[in-house]
DNA sequence: CTGAAAGCGCTAACAC
DNA sequence: GTGTTAGCGCTTTCAG
């Protein structure tokens, strides 16, 4: 593997010179750049990154964590910050947590390290107060998750807004006993989604059934065992808010097994609007979300802390959500 | 940001104890030990993976190139690659080529920059002759698709097995009009996989009809699209062999919406055995991929090449595939 | 415009 | 067991 010395020598230059090219430094002579030029590619010479980073105290690199690639809001997700990331010279890095707080600190680690020049965290395992200690090594930005207690700007969906709606709809539509499924941590995310469908709730004089709120919905599997937990009760609910199109369809498969009807017999609403929403029958009421928009204007904002030292933002974005009215309920 | 001359300093040792330490080397006394790691705890000192990376020649760190995240098949893959890349201590960076040639080609030379110290390829977008030339600078793990051509490791499924199981399916099932779904690249595995639905066609005395060979199925949409290829057709294929159960569920979707019954107007047999199969109504005869053997198997392998200078192996690894029969065909 | 020289932070012979 | 020293490959002042 050719070094840039070997590239000075050859061009009969020095390195520094050299290094100026690699650099689209300006102030070479076009003649001494072509000769630089002509070496590199005789000698086939890539710079090595390393040395670069070391030097430059910086990689290009940021890392993006996420709770669950095989969660599809989540791909999408990393394929719309990839996009904008690619737009802006840098790479990102994966980071798959599994929801699981020591990877996500081990991951956090690369701040440290001066591995990555920045983190995007799509989802929050650790307490602020245990994140926050990174904080000084680097730019973090928030992107769907959040925590109130944050210090870093944060984009994000209006959760609360989603809540409210998908109830909203779901008491309009007539159902009165509606069950909840979510993840099971209070985050910023599951706390404002909760406080919509409550707040919906309490406006139509409604309160909460404690044995309707199922927790651990992540996937099919979830949504399969949560339908269930519903069978055997005594007293069911007659119309369900998950919280992803995948908890949904797997509800819908396990109570289409039973011979239930829906949305006749059980409602259910989705959360994403995923390919999945479409496919399965009936088709899926859910809400969308515009993962497109948060994460270009995440990766935006990272670019913008990169770049400008001193750059100020605005704390919190918000997008909104959009009810897809379809079949399910 | 401390340096390990910070440390050293403070612990009133040299650099190379230090280091020491930090490498978990033997030949340092307890005591020294001790004061080396009260006096990182104090500064709260991070060694500086560039400067590590630029000093030992290597990252710890595989590439993992990818055509497609939001396609779970390569999710799920990336997940059992990583699960066993963790257990060696190493870390991934998933690479998304998007099917890509170009940047394949960037995500190829990371291995010429030392940004990784391996590359682990599930897909091939240029030619074998082009990715040779970046061979030489360090291993190269060929996991799902192949070249004839490739003269690297590779670990693979039984494709012509999988085409001809789920074609004799169809066949005993007594479907003779079988159209058939593909990428529209003819590697490898998509190579193997036809071979393996013509051998079963030929086996029957059937021949192949040109207007049921259906190019660029990737997803749902493309499923969906492809129903209504076969709408306006005057001859209509009575089953389809397609490359992927997303392409099978938007098949079937829209063959639901135009008021098709599956499997008795349009049988479908899907690849992959994804969660949507169990979910779609009807249920889809699939072929199930061991996603997590060959995912662990080509880390292990990686994981070998990187520690034994010469080691050898086995150039080709075929697991097999299996029928899983549900209600779609 | 170009080169010399210093050094980014760390590790690994080598000496003691 | 421990310290000294010489770089890994590159960029960036600073002179000229």
């Amino acid at each position: 593997m050719p070094t840039i010395s070997d590239v000075a020598r050859l061009a009969g230059l020095s390195r520094a010179t050299v290094s100026r090219v690699i650099n689209d430094h300006p102030y070479v002579s076009d003649a001494k750049k072509e000769s630089v030029l002509k070496a590199m590619r005789e000698l086939g010479y890539i710079p090595n990154s390393a040395a670069q980073n070391l030097r430059k105290q910086k990689t290009n690199i940021i890392a993006v964590l996420v709770p669950k690639l095989t969660n599809p809001f989540f791909a999408y997700l990393v394929e719309s910050i990839e996009a904008k990331a690619a737009e802006n010279g840098l790479q990102i890095l994966i980071c798959n947590t599994k929801y699981d707080k020591k990877r996500e600190l081990e991951f956090l680690k690369y701040l440290k390290t001066k591995q990555v020049d920045g983190v995007i965290m799509t989802s929050i395992e650790n307490s602020w107060e245990v994140i926050e200690a990174v904080t000084w090594s680097g730019p973090i930005v928030l992107c769907n998750e959040y925590s109130i207690k944050a210090n870093v700007p944060s984009v994000r969906l209006n959760q609360m807004q989603g809540g409210y709606m998908g109830t909203k709809f779901l008491l309009k539509q007539g159902y009165t006993k509606i069950g909840y499924c979510w993840g099971g941590i209070l985050s910023g995310l599951a706390h404002d989604r909760f406080f919509g469908f409550e707040k919906a709730m309490k406006e139509s004089g409604l309160s909460i059934n404690k044995n309707w709120l199922f927790e651990n919905a992540f996937d099919i599997e979830d949504g399969r065992r949560i339908m269930h937990q519903i069978a055997r009760m005594t007293e069911k609910p007659n119309a369900l808010f998950t919280g992803s199109d995948e908890v949904a369809a797997g509800i819908i498969s396990e109570a289409k097994k039973m011979g239930l009807k829906i949305p006749d017999d059980i409602a259910v609403i989705g959360f994403d609007d995923q390919p999945i929403a479409e496919v399965i029958e009936p088709a899926l009421t859910t809400i969308r979300q515009p993962i497109n928009d948060i994460g270009t204007k995440t990766m935006e904002i990272m670019v913008n802390l990169l770049s400008n030292e001193h750059y100020t933002t605005e704390k919190v974005y918000e997008l909104p959500l959009e009810l897809i009215v379809r079949e399910s309920s």
